[in-house]
DNA sequence: GAAGATTTTAAGCAAATTTTAAGATTCCGT
DNA sequence: ACGGAATCTTAAAATTTGCTTAAAATCTTC
């Protein structure tokens, strides 16, 4: 999953963005209004997380912007305004909540979970045949036996059950799943499904993911 | 379906090369206006990508000489310049759409396609007979039972159904499903054509690939 | 800053796809 | 019905792609 965050402080940025990346998101980080919403039209994120005071265009603007480009994606604004009214105006401007600084990790991470579910009604937990994977805990279950993966793999197998039954070509994992966005002769790919492969496969039978030649891998129901 | 893509820096071309080739598209690579240029008119491409701010003459230059030439071929431009003026500049040069980097891969393979789109309004599954063939997910199915086609199977397949009811050469066939780095005196399309029957043909019923003798082979409705 | 874990790179091997090539078969005009 | 051209079929060579492993690089943690 990934998300942008805009703010211009960066040492703020990049605590967000190291605890996010802690939860295998993939974040994007804008420092100026003008920058954020480009990125954000630009790109398919599945949050935001919008300052209010930054420079060029303030974090209102970019929220209406946004909304007036008829894009469906929560924006969350994390900012030190902390009057009502200020909250009453941000939420009006089309966020889908608004948290005050200073803030507490933890509830953070809540708030874009909250967000995250509404977003396709599905909960924090996926399934897939019997593998069961827990975004809160961040846990991985097969047959209710725990297996323990790392980020990558974690977040490479998220992504591959979040788009279950479609082919997910390498070019569209090495993007959301490294947020790489230009040619790389690596092999990494191939080595992580390797990993998951090995971990979570059962003994005797065929790989619950399937290589799709010359294009990439599938995870499919029968 | 092929597509000339028109852009200096390799990373970027080879990416997108890459991720359309795992699309199952044929992709020719330009490095300069010129050769862009040359290339678009020498040869059938189905679509163009074309970056603006390239060697020798300039991607809008390129665009309003292709316009001048009274080719009919979707144009889309994909590049740095950014601002609401330049995308009306590029759009009045000639393009069909206009895409600003840095991008999605995403986004610019569902732009692709609505480019390509066959005139009966289909988008993404193309159709014939009891023979369906969904280009996002890849797959191909008769009578809803799925069959595994190689790339080239796939990609010979698709221009074929694109073109049904119309007799398709080995010269056309050629141009639009292998790209420029092949040797034209070969018996490759036999060949395919071949597996394509053998993979999809019913038992005791004539071949849905109809041979026309002395010009080539067509896909047609009784 | 050393030990351990994770991520990435690289290389050799295996397997599938793509292409070539050549003989067999079909088609069509005479 | 015959001969030549076009197409079909098959098998094997060439090429590409993916798998696996080990080691190098990077990041964490104590």
């Amino acid at each position: 999953m990934r998300i942008l965050v805009v703010e211009d402080e960066t040492g703020i940025a990049n605590f967000i963005k190291d605890g996010l990346e802690e939860e295998s998101f993939a974040v994007d980080i804008a420092g100026d209004g003008n920058s954020g919403l480009n990125l954000s039209l630009v790109n398919e994120y599945d949050l935001i997380l919008l300052d209010w005071m930054i420079p060029g265009i303030s974090g209102i603007e970019v929220c209406r912007q946004i909304r007036k480009s008829n894009k469906i994606i929560p924006i969350i604004f994390l900012t030190a305004k902390d009057t009502v009214q200020d909250t009453v105006f941000g939420l009006e401007a089309g966020a889908n909540d608004y948290i005050r600084k200073p803030f507490e990790f933890e509830e953070l991470l809540a708030r874009i979970r909250v967000q995250l579910r509404t977003k396709d009604g599905e909960q924090s937990v996926l399934t897939f045949d019997d593998i069961k994977l827990d975004l809160n805990t961040h846990q991985v279950f097969k047959d209710s036996k725990e297996i323990i993966l790392t980020q990558k793999e974690f977040a490479l197998l998220e992504f591959l059950i979040r788009n279950k039954n479609r082919v997910c070509t390498r070019t569209r994992i090495i993007e959301h799943v490294w947020d790489i966005h230009f040619d790389t002769d690596t092999s990494v790919i191939d080595v992580y499904i390797n990993f998951l492969r090995k971990k979570i496969n059962t003994e005797g039978k065929k790989s619950f993911i399937k290589t799709v030649r010359g294009a990439g891998y599938i995870i499919k129901e029968e």
